[in-house]
RNA sequence: UGGCCUAUAGUAUAAAGGUAGUACGACAGAUUUUGAUUCUGUUUGUCUUGGUUCGAAUCCAGGUAGGCCAACCA
């Protein structure tokens, strides 16, 4: 069947090695070093690993590196583990390279009496030195030569706090001549008197993260451990490692990371933008972080379905921000309640109109075949839209202007009589008349009009906060451009409207209901809102066909 | 310039020696009580030079371009 879709290269391998019987079943794990939020970059990442066993009926843990206990926090283990509930996805098993340090101890012990590792008392500048570089090949020191029986003696002294930070290191005896630097004597363990989030202070020695992530695959049994491209010339120690300690064969398997346009993915950037107050925090809206994009009102569908519309391949990709935005539109417009809210109030009054107030009917979602409605107040006195009324307008504009009919979305057609405007030539009002035969639904006036306005009665609005967001950085490759990457932040990113008027609709409202405010864009209720000001904050605009047609023309 | 990875429309991603396809974008049109949505159509591509073959994006050889590797980070 044509309608299969294909296989990204992990999958072909998986299946492989499952119609080979190499496994009877998968597993395979998401590794995050708890010292930052998670982005989109991991949700890809997530998205895959979990993903493949879903699909192959294995299971996925989750495994925290903790090895480096100076830049690790319980407050990023729980950040960690509520976006990827939040993405939709349950862990096998939740561990931490931090329960393996006793075995991992004994492995090192294991290297040590097989005379594969020894204790290295130089300092990093001269282990640097020794190690050589691409070109010329790296020389052993004399600790090299210590023997079995002194190392053991040493590392017991390490692990005891016999030494300071630094005195000492364990390495692996490798190859000093290997073309890839990762085999020339890697250091395995390094000395840190330092608080480990877990294991607090009974540890003063840590294993670095080559010999800590491919041994905790192992032990898990883990049978494709996949990781970015990055950590492919990690893979030829991960793999010695793995035979000098005989043990279980996890197999390690690389793919490229996800980049995207106008905006940053590294976490030392992120960092930086937060501690530098670029942005309010980890979870700001205008962040690629997956706390910032739910923040934002984005989909959990909308960034699985991105992550599987992306791919998997191993080519240098830079994503258009479009991509994703499309996907979370296709979600939002499907299960968004329609709603009608104007920024910047032009009023309206309806010189015929002599009701205090009708009420219409208008549809939650025209997308949905079991729409539920809502009642709007229509009344004499409206807003509508500045920029939908324009004095002199251009060519195939079709909104309102002197002398001009719209229609007025769910009420009726009215036409511009007369503008009214203040001493320094600013138009303040708008009198118009409404044509009674229009209402919507039932139509008879036989006038067709090509515009349609959203609008809200001036004296049932009620009052909002909207928050703007645009791109975070004002070029497409950030990564690339030339200098700090901070030159590029974009400096009208956040536009805050601080009174906007809503249909009454909008004063019960969920936390979790996601809007369309027509014309205006999708938008979502804010955390910090309170009970006397609720801010919505716009989680991706609607395409705008007439924005791109004003370009054209200009 | 030591080793390794990669190269297909603007951006991604398929095609496992046999019609270069899909998505997003762009463009044009239809529908529309959201200039949205929906629908239809169009456009644009195998890094390069050779070779093998009836036939090459795919196999081989040589170029070229981009990326990664010399943290007591992961």
């Amino acid at each position: 069947m044509s309608e299969e879709k294909s296989l990204n290269f992990i999958e072909e391998i998986i299946e492989k090695d499952l119609a080979e019987g190499k496994h009877a079943s998968i597993i395979t794990r998401f590794p995050p070093e708890p010292n930052g939020y998670l982005h989109i970059g991991h949700a890809k990442s997530i998205c895959l690993n979990f993903g493949l066993a879903n699909k192959y009926g294995g299971k996925t843990n989750l495994r925290f590196d903790d090895t480096n206990p100076v830049t690790e926090e319980t407050e990023y283990v729980e950040s960690i583990k509520a976006d990827i509930q939040w993405l939709g996805f349950s862990w096998a098993n939740e561990f931490y390279a931090s329960d393996y340090f006793e075995k991992l101890y004994e492995f090192a012990t294991t290297l040590i009496k097989k005379g594969l590792a020894y204790v290295d008392d130089s300092n990093s500048d001269d282990i640097a030195k020794q190690k050589g570089s691409p070109t010329v090949p790296g020389v052993r020191n004399k600790y090299a030569d210590r023997t079995v029986e002194e190392n053991l003696e040493l590392f017991t002294a390490m692990r005891n706090g016999k030494y300071a930070d630094s005195e000492k290191v364990l390495r692996a005896k490798a190859d000093m001549s290997s073309p890839n630097m990762h085999m020339r004597d890697p250091i395995i363990y390094r000395i840190k008197h330092a608080h480990h989030h877990r294991t607090g202070n009974k540890w003063c020695i840590y294993p670095m993260y080559d010999f800590a992530h491919g041994q905790s695959d192992s032990i898990e049994n883990i049978t494709h451990s996949i990781c970015t491209l990055e950590f492919i010339p990690h893979r030829e120690l991960y793999n010695w490692f793995i035979d000098k300690l005989a043990i279980f064969p996890s197999h390690q398997y690389e793919f490229a990371r996800l980049n995207m346009t106008y905006t940053v993915m590294s976490k030392r950037k992120l960092l930086q933008l937060v501690n530098e107050k670029h942005v309010t925090s980890w979870d700001d809206p205008r962040m690629p972080t997956i706390s910032g994009m739910r923040r934002r009102g984005y989909g959990a569908a909308a960034l699985r379905d991105f992550c599987d519309k992306i791919g998997i391949a191993k080519r240098e990709n830079l994503i258009d921000l479009g991509l994703l935005e499309f996907c979370v539109r296709e979600e939002l417009n499907k299960t968004a309640l329609r709603r009608m809210v104007v920024f910047h109030p032009l009023k309206i009054t309806i010189t015929n109109f002599d009701k205090e107030v009708e009420w219409v009917n208008l549809e939650d979602n025209p997308e949905d075949p079991n729409t539920t409605y809502r009642q709007v107040p229509f009344s004499k006195e409206i807003y509508i839209e500045q920029d939908d009324f324009m004095e002199q307008p251009p060519k195939k504009y079709f909104r309102l202007f002197p002398g001009g009919k719209v229609r007025l979305k769910g009420a009726y057609i009215i036409q511009c009589d007369e503008v009214v405007k203040d001493n320094e030539n600013n138009i303040v009002e708008l009198k118009c008349t409404y044509i009674p035969e229009s209402k919507s639904g039932n139509d008879t006036s036989g006038i067709h009009v090509k515009g349609t306005l959203h609008w809200v009665s001036i004296a049932h609005a009620i009052n909002a906060e909207v928050k703007l967001y645009d791109r975070l950085f004002k070029v497409e490759n950030v990564a690339e451009a030339e200098g700090d990457f901070k030159e590029y932040i974009n400096p009208d990113s956040l536009q805050i409207l601080d009174k906007v008027y809503a249909e009454p609709a909008l004063a019960n409202v969920n936390f979790d209901d996601r809007f369309q405010f027509l014309r205006k864009g999708y938008f979502c209720i804010d955390k910090d809102s309170t009970a006397n000001q609720i801010i919505f904050n716009r989680t991706v605009t609607l395409k705008d066909g007439w924005a791109k047609e004003v370009k054209k023309q200009s």
